[in-house]
DNA sequence: TTCCACCGTCGAAGCGCTTCGACGTCACGC
DNA sequence: GCGTGACGTCGAAGCGCTTCGACGGTGGAA
């Protein structure tokens, strides 16, 4: 293994300067920068992660504590994760993954062991247990979702509430007056997972707001659970003729299963919904949708997470505001 | 931060002897071992993992690198990469997330940096430039999938070639006569995926070795391109009664589409596929198939790391046989 | 009884890097 | 002409842990 040292006897000057010419933390003239490069270039030298971590105190690994519950959509998740790892490693830095095995001692052993410099946080329910502790951490922590009580932490997500209200205002502006939210498998509510709880509030809220006829329906994650959803609406709710939809996996076969039972999209129904932009584009209605920008999110939490890091003041709630793409599933409601 | 040495001192020992306790690589006495842990209980002690990994270069961090190009099943991927963190856990390793995005790179980095100890590669193309590289690294790897040559390198992974046989050979044996496969979208074969090929040639093997009349059909994820090659199917091959699936994404709007047409599954058309259990065992009509055991996959793979990792020696090939459950989806050809 | 082997523990030497203080040099202002 | 900074570099001291060799004590074999 070739260390520092090695570069130093070669590039004729001491490992101080190498490392100061690696770190930039002390002025090295153009000259002797150029003698070391051509000397790490030369030897393949490659700094030791460990010893690195060790003097500096600085492991540059970030967590990504992803607990793959039950009732989530798994390709959404991954855009995240994705775009954790990407934009960490622009800031030279990896990314150590954590699922929710472990439970919250995971969090705390690799903070405690200084593995990792910071974490980031998905999937936060509205009491979670890992919030109190990752108040008490001594490392920088970023969530994307919101707690019930957010003081204390720095949290980043899409608005959830605004988006549900511009669901609705949506078809509102459009004429419908009875309108239904289909959204995520019930176990996701009865875990009080943030996001789908302030979906729920701000869909009640605007349909209050512009006197609408409303109704909350949880659908699981199968074909077969839209399509018996689709029917409850249809024989519950006869006049019904908006559906907002904030449930990735069901979205097209909800669309199918309307179709089927001889409602025309959007002639007959109107569908907004909260998914990824490809996804709504991708359908064989492309559906007008509020954006859940999950790259965007994932890339966020990254440099809020480097500007903790550094030291500097963040904002504790970041609510990226709600962005709606009419596509082909609205219309105005046909005349009585 | 409450370090070793304040272990030893509060327990009145030396250093030496806590690392011995906690690495049990030399004998202490039972009575030693308790005050130890007692300390280290009661001061909380942590060690710290850079100093770890310097004094003893071992890192006991693995990287699982997950390109995730398109055209892949993520929850999948997702279910491999959850069964190796916890695995992983289990013998004492945590799992650094790599993507494809900075390439071979990547890898050459977190090994020569000593970030990791072991690597763990998904997605395996047949001519896959990473090969040559993990051949030349000195930490040790295991490749999920199989390249065209894999001397030299330690593989695991379903024998896909004996499942794409096994689901022709379980139609044939139930009389078909004439089978399709539908199979992963074009950009993988594009790409020669090494898993998608080896379907191929066993479902052809098996067709020829049977006499049947087959053909092969690649398929985009998507619903809409399920529909158009069942549409493709029924036009090309009107004497069609048996289909392979190889494409979690559109196994079920698949079956749909088929029904929607007029063909009832498995009156007028059995289907066997390849998938995970789960998937088959939970759709509308459950469906025959061969599982893709992602779960014990990953298990598996952290398991030869390890075994690699105190010096074992393991075979260089593992393949999983493949194991066909019989569910609703097939059934005798009827009398033509 | 003597010798040897093993057990349990200790002290010290690193692992490869960062960082702090120090030092020589040079340019500039007064 | 001298003091003063800034610049560029060096040496040495750790960061917290593992591991090697050494050493006293104990028990069994000879």
């Amino acid at each position: 293994m070739v260390k520092i040292t090695d570069v130093a006897r070669h590039a004729g000057v001491s490992p101080s300067t190498v490392s100061y010419a690696l770190s930039g933390k002390r002025p090295i003239s153009e000259e002797t920068r150029r003698r070391i490069e051509a000397s790490i270039r030369e030897l393949g030298y490659r700094p030791h992660a460990g010893a690195r971590a060790l003097a500096s105190s600085r492991s540059n690994v970030l967590a990504l504590v992803i607990p793959l519950r039950s009732g989530i959509h798994v390709p959404v998740v991954m855009q995240f994760a994705v775009s954790v790892v990407t934009t960490a490693r622009t800031h030279d830095h990896d990314v150590l993954l954590l699922t929710q095995e472990e439970g919250e001692d995971g969090l705390r052993r690799v903070a405690d062991t200084a593995l990792v410099d910071a974490l980031i946080v998905m999937d936060v329910q509205l009491h979670d247990p890992r919030m109190p502790l990752l108040r008490t951490l001594d490392r920088p922590s970023v969530m994307i979702g919101f707690p019930q009580d957010p003081a204390g932490l720095t949290c980043i997500d899409l608005d959830f509430m605004a988006a549900g209200e511009l669901c609705v205002e949506r078809l509102a502006g459009l004429g419908h007056r009875v309108v239904a939210l289909v959204g995520s498998p019930p176990e996701v509510y009865v875990r009080r997972t943030a996001f789908a709880q302030r979906v729920v509030q701000g869909f009640t809220a605007a349909a209050d707001r512009n006197g609408l006829t409303s109704s909350i329906h949880p659908c699981e994650a199968s074909p077969a659970a839209a399509r018996r959803v689709a029917e409850q609406l249809l024989s519950e709710q006869a006049a019904l003729t908006g559906v907002v939809v904030h449930n990735e996996a069901v979205l097209e076969p909800l669309i199918d299963a309307f179709e089927q039972l001889g409602l025309r999209v959007p002639g007959d129904l109107s569908i907004t919904a909260i998914c990824p932009d490809e996804l709504a584009a991708s359908l064989r209605v492309p559906v007008t949708s509020v954006a859940l920008p999950s790259a965007e999110l994932g890339a966020r939490a990254v440099e809020l997470l480097m500007k903790k890091l550094d030291g500097a003041a963040v904002p504790e709630a970041t609510l990226l505001p709600p962005r709606l793409t009419e596509r082909a599933s609205t219309a105005p409601r046909n005349a009585p």
